[in-house]
DNA sequence: GGTTGTGAATACATTCACAGCA
DNA sequence: TGCTGTGAATGTATTCACAACC
């Protein structure tokens, strides 16, 4: 079983669970095209996935849609953010100040969906008191203090494989729920922690397997 | 079925192809480490995953282990790179130099894996000809010349969403085998072509899922 | 004794197909 | 008529358990 798609405990199966997030920013671009209603037929042409699939998906949060009409489309992504909590803000915190954890703290992408770094810390004491955007980068001794004063619940890994271990302990004991993880390594986390890694050198080496046929 | 993880058609399960580069990684750490035999229980423990699936995955190409004593590492991990088709080089293209695609071409963990970015496009004529690294920018127009001529197989797409579509379509059309998606959204493709999706928001967002009760 | 490789058994995920409703 | 929601059926993946072998 890959450590990344791990389930927790819940009846709700975890493949489920990693689709939601692909139904809600879809039913977000419709929003913004002014559609209000979809059917489940006309979803799965969009996500080239079968209307079965996305019906059985949402049966296992409640009863969306309305029978002959389909979804009622603000209705539906409201649904969705609350049940993947979506529907609020997360702040996260960052170590690693290297070149990639640089370009993550620079990612556009966090902020708009309610994901907020707002705190970076790094084991090199030349990097403290750099300003990254608008953050200041600290030391790790300050880790314990900054997750509890600024409630952080995220930790953003992006330190060199051999540390990242050690790494994630730390946030883990200090109180951090959720980890993503950008080293090329997958640490071990206990069942209550969820982990996701981030990682395009694998992605890229699965994908070599069926190209290498064609040349 | 997401996307990303598609069956093309194969009798070797998909998230069996998933797996191999894990394996492949972490029998790279244990040469480093100078062992040099493994069984499928030790492995497991490394993994977090039960020996019984590392030795059915295994098992899809080929009897790697010895009975009684396990697998010899380096031999297991020359099977696994030539399976995975990683005992060779790639060349790669990057399209979008913005702030994600200059991350990206500067991302140190790709060239140690074979992986060489070779070429970069853009649609900003402001950005041609900048150097990144050692790569200068071209416009879009060179992308069939550029591809054809430097042996290109794989795109690596880091262009906005409403571009993604049409990106990747240029690159299929131009020979391009394999994309790496950065952008987020999930572009179409043929089935003949191998796409993976890179997207940490989406990681975020189901990652969620299992933390809001806790707070 | 220890470990692999693998059919058989189990568990899990997807799809079918249709009753029930607007 | 058109579509949802969902048990039942099918298809896939994981795990068990053991014969074969070092």
């Amino acid at each position: 079983m890959l450590r990344s798609t791990q389930t927790i405990h819940s009846e709700v199966p975890e493949v489920v669970v990693l689709r939601l997030p692909i139904y809600a920013r879809v039913l977000n671009q419709l929003i913004e095209e002014g559609t209000d209603v979809i059917s489940s037929q006309q979803l799965g042409d969009l996500l080239q996935m079968t209307p079965a699939q996305i019906r059985k998906d949402l049966s296992y949060f409640g009863r969306f849609g309305k029978q002959g009409r389909g979804y009622n489309i603000a209705f539906l992504l409201d649904e969705l953010r609350q049940i993947l909590g979506i529907d609020r803000g997360w702040r996260a915190c960052l170590v690693g100040v290297g070149r990639l954890g640089r370009a993550i703290i620079n990612y556009p992408g966090f902020s708009p969906e309610g994901f907020e770094i707002v705190a970076a810390f790094d084991r090199d004491h030349r990097r403290h008191g750099t300003l990254l955007g608008n953050i200041s980068v600290e030391s790790m001794e300050c880790l314990p203090k900054t997750i509890e004063e600024r409630n952080i619940t995220i930790g953003i890994v992006a330190v060199p494989a051999v540390q990242a271990q050690m790494v994630v302990d730390a946030l883990i004991t200090h109180g951090i729920q959720g980890i993503l993880n950008y080293a090329p390594v997958a640490p071990h986390v206990p069942p209550h922690i969820i982990m996701r890694n981030i990682d395009p050198v694998l992605s890229l080496q699965s994908m070599t397997f069926y190209m290498k046929e064609n040349l």
